[in-house]
DNA sequence: GATGAATGAGCCTTCATTCAT
DNA sequence: TATGAATGAAGGCTCATTCAT
């Protein structure tokens, strides 16, 4: 019984994981899914409420996975103090970064479901979460370094919002264009490099 | 009645996108549309050949405007001598952006609808097709101008790629939260100010 | 298109009828009444919004029909002198029985339906309507005689209800059973001897 | 827990009422009573060969127990000579009768399950039984006290049936409306006034 | 006795599209 | 041009029941 209840959760999962990334969420049928993992849709209802509940499945763990991981690391940066921050800030986004690629590359199928396929479903924009932790921990990391771009309204959330979606944004289309792990290493060292210049230039005063 | 009779094509558009910005495109359904509009199945198929035709019809002519105005703009920047290309590079983008976005705003709908609803559609990313533009000649620009970046290695058309990604995902992101078009015009801006350093940053010679 | 139009609508009609006679409304599958009916689903949606609908369709004509045939009855006899109420009350219950069978067995199908396959309906106890009306206009009846059994607690709204009840449940196992006109109409008329019978025993003072 | 495991079949017969009497027997899943149960389907299958086979088990007893006391007393009463039967029948259906309301609400529940949640079961006309004695029954009532209603044809099989199914059906009406025991005795008894008025107006010779 | 995963036919409903008029 | 009835495949999902353990 173990055996084969572990063989039929894996099968709909791996078929829903091959049927979702291949037409999308929304174009992907339960029939679909049940019949290429040779099983039928009762066994399906066994497993998941509905074909949301497969894709959440699906995607949850690392979802959160890489939010704990994000969180955890503008955590541990925060209570730094405010002067070691501002001296390292940018080889630990370096090195943060490297951790998340990392990360993505580990879970690229999930990855490639968040960002391709997920139309439709709870997920459909999870880049939004990741965009507003790091807005609520770059805002705490100015606040604390006494730089005066927000008082001075040279900085606002908004921006803040928009700039770190662009950011994010970058970084996964290493996975909406299926570049190696390598690949995306360096183009994601490269992207710190420019929008480190970005941020140096807009956390200065204006000088234009 | 009589004047609304008058126009079966624009009762189909009108209300085609007004369900489409509604619902997005999957989930949209003809039958709604025509209902909608008071006209019938048969009428919308002696206008356009299917759902995504309509689409298209909406969409089409903001895209290729868009693509006009951006690639006009390039290549008239383009074909300034090196020297001045050099020099007033950056005012050109502010300058640039400011006519983007009045285009944005001057078709706010259709550009929602690119952004928000395409899913389905060819055109699920458009952006892609302006990303590619401005990649083309930021290479042309680079070469043009006898900068080394690319031939160092420190610049690849996969890293402009991103970068590029990434700038429109950020002035899209105006669309996405409906900002009015002055927030857009300040925002837009300031991420111009970010970009700006960014580029220089990874056009200038490394010294990390 | 008209001749088709009757057919299609009156192919369903016909189906849904002998499927909901057959098998009672909770049993019958719509398919099996397109089936029938030689038509498709989708031909079936355009009639009606769903099985419930039909079923309505084909039964809400008589209820409201003998509805009607039986409050304007009671209102008619209601408007009557009291005197002339109190001396014609029972024929003229016998007549409108006869009038009320008459309907019944002009629309036999539709009450068979209400009587033996409406469960799952909204007409499961559509009974319950005719027994409210009745019970509404005996009790006007009693006052408007100066019959002191409602004030002296002898006859209660529930008792009425009851009796009401008991009623026309009788009246309609001439349906349940399949019975002829004739036989239906003799077996009220004794039925009403009956209960007049019963009427007389409790308008009248106790004299246990 | 340990007290609970005790009895499968008793939570089984708990929660199969329970489900019937709030959703009816068609509506009830048997998956739905399991888990209520805390059981699982297989138990289910050891105890009862289907679902209908535990709606039996729960209404049959009180079935037949019904059926029992109402035949009982009508044979205790048949059995007595002639004369007697002639002077005490009222009486005797007046006792018989709070005999029978005091059976219904000992098993309100059950019978709450047979008059309102037992369409599709075999049951969903179980007063059919009772009706067919209580004819058999008043048939040799009427033989044996030489009344000559059965053979001038002043009443019929089919009239008795009627008359029959009526009363029962005012009878149940008590649980239809979850009156209490005590109101159900009141209107019991005067439901038979009234019933005993038809009963004397029909065995007696025509007079109208 | 009991488990509970699996069955698979069946349910109602929606859809873009066609076509005779 | 326009109608709108009809198509019929496909959708997600529920169900009583079985059976290997």
């Amino acid at each position: 019984m173990e055996k084969n209840d572990l063989n039929t959760l894996r099968k709909i999962m791996n078929e829903g994981k091959k049927e979702f990334l291949k037409k999308g969420f929304k174009d992907t049928s339960l029939r679909n899914i049940v019949k290429q993992a040779g099983v039928t849709t009762g066994a399906f209802y066994g497993y998941y409420s509905d074909k949301e509940a497969l894709f959440e499945a699906l995607v949850t763990p690392v979802v959160s996975g890489l939010r704990k991981l994000f969180i955890s690391a503008q955590k541990d940066f925060n209570e730094l103090p405010a002067d070691i921050k501002q001296k390292i800030v940018y080889n630990y986004t370096s090195d943060e970064s490297k951790r998340f690629i990392a990360y993505i590359y580990d879970h690229f199928d999930e990855f490639k479901l968040l960002i391709t396929c997920s139309d439709g479903t709870d997920f459909s924009d999870f880049v939004h979460d990741l965009v507003e932790v790091e807005v609520e921990y770059t805002l705490k990391f100015i606040e604390s370094t006494g730089n005066d771009a927000l008082v001075s309204g040279r900085i606002t959330p908004e921006l803040l919002h928009i700039i770190s979606s662009a950011y994010f944004s970058a970084v996964f289309e290493t996975v909406k264009h299926d570049m190696t792990k390598e690949a995306a290493e360096r183009y994601v060292e490269s992207l710190n490099q420019f929008f480190t210049a970005g941020w140096k230039r807009i956390l200065e005063k204006d000088e234009d």
